[in-house]
RNA sequence: CGGGGCGUAGCGCAGCCUGGUAGCGCGGCAGCUUUGGGAGCUGUAGGUCGUGAGUUCGAAUCUCACCGCCCCGACCA
């Protein structure tokens, strides 16, 4: 129960009944509705903006940096609890459940079918895939009373493949798509922005069973298919990338980015074809080959005194820090091996691990590289090393004039041509690229770019099957793990991802589909009666034609009363009040274009129905 | 976890350097006036200055520790 003042108000919220909730009239209508801003729920009506709780701010919080957080906060959807941890208000709710809505239609539509899995789940589950050690760090671990160790799931492959080990056994029971919409949890190192990286949030997590990895990819396709629509259902304009498996493991993967400048990930497409990847994943090759000044001259050592870092030692010679070849020492599965990169660019180690094929791959220590090279840290180079396995980046090809360390204390060398000076050198992409690289697939110009990702959906094989038992017999009675597919939804970031793409500096501009309401009816003196009756019952009327209304009917000044509008952000506002009313016109404005049509009153609910359809998903 | 910043009334902030018992704007409440883009006047309520310890006659202010929050980084399904 909301604790209250003893007047039954707080921040806003009026006529507040015993359970907190808002007073909700007797039997509920049933409708049918089929548009997010014409229904949540069934048995909704007509909602006053004074009965309603909708605590707007005048100002941003100091704790919110990007706009869709400061607008959640501003607009009276989200409170914060802690960091990483919100409340959702009335508004942000109704907004919420549209998007939810909207998966959950998709899903369905794609055949998947809706379940509800544990959100505390025993570590033993876990155990079993020894996913508890690899996602320690992230889960919330908790001990009931009987001291039995239980987690908070972070995710649900295991849960829901343990599940369908028990409960399926024949081809005939595949394919299966099992989906959920339910809360995560992830102690994650850092919340940030709001809704968009919390410790608790709302996903979709969809899970596929196939009977072999041609209907595995059909099941992929259709999750993919399904993606799309939500994404632009939503009114989102996203951007399909290559994206890397990480921990979940798989063959392959893609991300549903929304590009934003706020965007926590970094992505690259090309100008000229359809690639795009994120830059943990992005492929890229170098325009050119590289020469430089000094490129005809005999490798030289020179002295180099305390310079070490690579902006140390381009500074020493006045150069760029592309010239460098920043040589770095690694241990792929226990063994030395020299990396070369161009010294403007970081060691990608997702790729270096698979170009070296390698399944553990670490840094070497200080004593290890002094051990290895020579020298202390900073002065490591590939020239007249040997003994060990060597690979440089293929951008580094062709580098001629290339400074680098001379694997003795101080000492540099300059005028390296790799080719020549380091004969057998194994070539591989194993940086990561940027805006400006040339794509890997067709020669074209990478831009960079950043994104939200509010989807992501994994190829994943039988990994987890294989490992939890989710076996079926085909027609020959043989036994086959199920290939596996997972995919999901980051259904509250997607909402903030809503707000994010689209809103003015006036407030946010609610897409219809998630809008909390379809209709804010703005009777501009609440004192004048005349209006406000119009206002109930134009109300009534686009209620009773299934749209959702809310009626700002408090007795506010009409700036306020705006203000509050704009920042809400809902599709349409019909504005009544004395002065055009004695004109015998009411106002209808769109928010998104600001268009303004007049219609009288008699002529208002008509007007509305159809601008909404024109405006309408 | 490393780096940086911030914690003073519901929200936004000043005061802190140079110690003397807390202030501004918005918001709330009451009244009057006002009513088409965040009104005006009057009155009023509201703060153990994040917590704890220390220095001092005296601490929002100085010192130390802790807690919380935000940003950058590392990490990320």
């Amino acid at each position: 129960m909301i604790p209250l003042s003893r007047s039954g108000k707080e921040v806003g919220c009026r006529r507040m009944d015993e359970h907190g909730a808002t007073v909700m009239p007797l039997g509920p209508r049933f409708k049918r509705r089929d548009r997010g801003c014409r229904g949540v729920r069934e048995g909704d009506r007509m909602v006053r903006w004074t009965e309603q709780c909708i605590p707007t701010l005048r100002e941003s919080p100091q704790d919110a940096e990007i706009p869709s957080h400061q607008l959640l906060l501003r607009a009276g959807m989200i409170r914060k609890l802690a960091g990483g941890l919100y409340t959702f208000l009335p508004l942000g709710l109704r907004a919420l459940r549209n998007v939810e809505r909207i998966v959950r239609e998709e899903m369905d539509r794609a055949g998947a079918l809706e379940i509800l899995m544990p959100a505390l789940h025993p570590r033993e589950v876990w155990d079993r895939t020894g996913r508890y050690d690899v996602l320690r760090d992230v889960m919330f671990k908790i001990k009931d009373r009987q001291n039995r160790e239980l987690v908070l799931g972070p995710t649900h492959e295991e849960i829901v493949t343990d599940l369908v080990a028990r409960e399926i056994n024949s081809y005939r029971q595949l394919p299966k798509n099992f989906y959920q919409i339910q809360t995560k949890f992830r102690d994650e190192i850092r919340p940030r922005f709001g809704l968009m990286r919390a410790k608790e949030f709302i996903m979709k997590d969809a899970y596929s069973f196939d009977v072999d990895s041609d209907a595995a990819d059909k099941s992929y396709k259709a999750m993919f298919d399904a993606y799309v629509r939500i994404f632009a259902r939503c009114g989102l304009r996203t951007k399909i990338v290559e994206a890397d498996t990480g921990a979940m493991g798989g063959s392959s993967s893609h991300e549903f980015m929304v590009l934003a400048d706020s965007g926590e990930d970094g992505l690259v497409e090309c100008d000229a074809c359809d690639y795009a990847a994120n830059l943990e994943r992005a492929e890229s090759v170098s325009h050119a080959a590289r020469s430089f000044d000094g490129a005809e001259g005999a490798v030289e050592e020179v002295d180099t005194p305390g310079a070490r870092t690579i902006a140390e030692v381009a500074a020493f010679f006045k150069t760029d820090p592309a010239r460098m070849i920043k040589t770095l020492v690694y241990l792929a599965d226990g063994k030395p091996v020299l990396i070369l990169v161009p010294g403007d660019r970081d060691v990608n180690e997702i790729k270096l691990a698979r170009a070296l094929q390698a399944s553990e791959l670490v840094m070497a220590d200080d004593d290890r590289v002094k051990e290895i090279t020579g020298a202390p840290v900073g002065f490591a180079g590939p020239v007249g090393l040997t003994g060990f396995r060597l690979v440089a980046d293929e951008k580094l090809k062709g580098y001629r004039g290339g400074i680098t360390g001379a694997n003795k204390a101080d000492k540099h060398v300059i005028n390296v041509d790799l080719e020549r000076d380091v004969p057998g050198l194994a070539y591989a992409d194993i940086v990561f690229a940027r805006g400006g690289d040339g794509c890997a697939r067709c020669g074209g110009t990478l831009q960079e770019k950043r994104g939200i990702e509010v989807g992501h959906v994994f190829k994943l094989g039988t990994k987890y099957s294989e490992q939890l038992g989710a076996h079926y017999l085909d027609e020959g009675g043989k036994q086959h793990p199920a290939v596996m597919g997972c995919y999901g939804i980051g259904v509250t970031r997607t909402l903030q991802a809503v707000i994010e793409q689209s809103h003015d500096k006036d407030g946010i501009i609610w897409p219809p589909s998630v809008a909390p309401y379809g209709v804010e009816i703005l009777v501009i003196s609440a004192q004048h009666a005349e209006s406000i009756q119009l206002g109930e019952r134009l109300a009534a009327e686009l209620d009773e034609a299934g749209v959702d209304v809310l009626l700002d009917d408090r007795d506010e000044r009409p700036g306020v009363k705006f203000k509050d509008g704009d920042l809400i952000g809902l599709p349409v506002r019909v504005g009544i009040g004395e002065k055009s009313l004695a004109r015998g016109v009411i106002e209808i404005k769109i928010r998104a274009t600001g268009e303004m049509r007049e219609c009288s009153p008699e002529a208002a609910l008509e007007t509305i129905l159809e601008m909404i359809g024109a405006n309408g998903p």
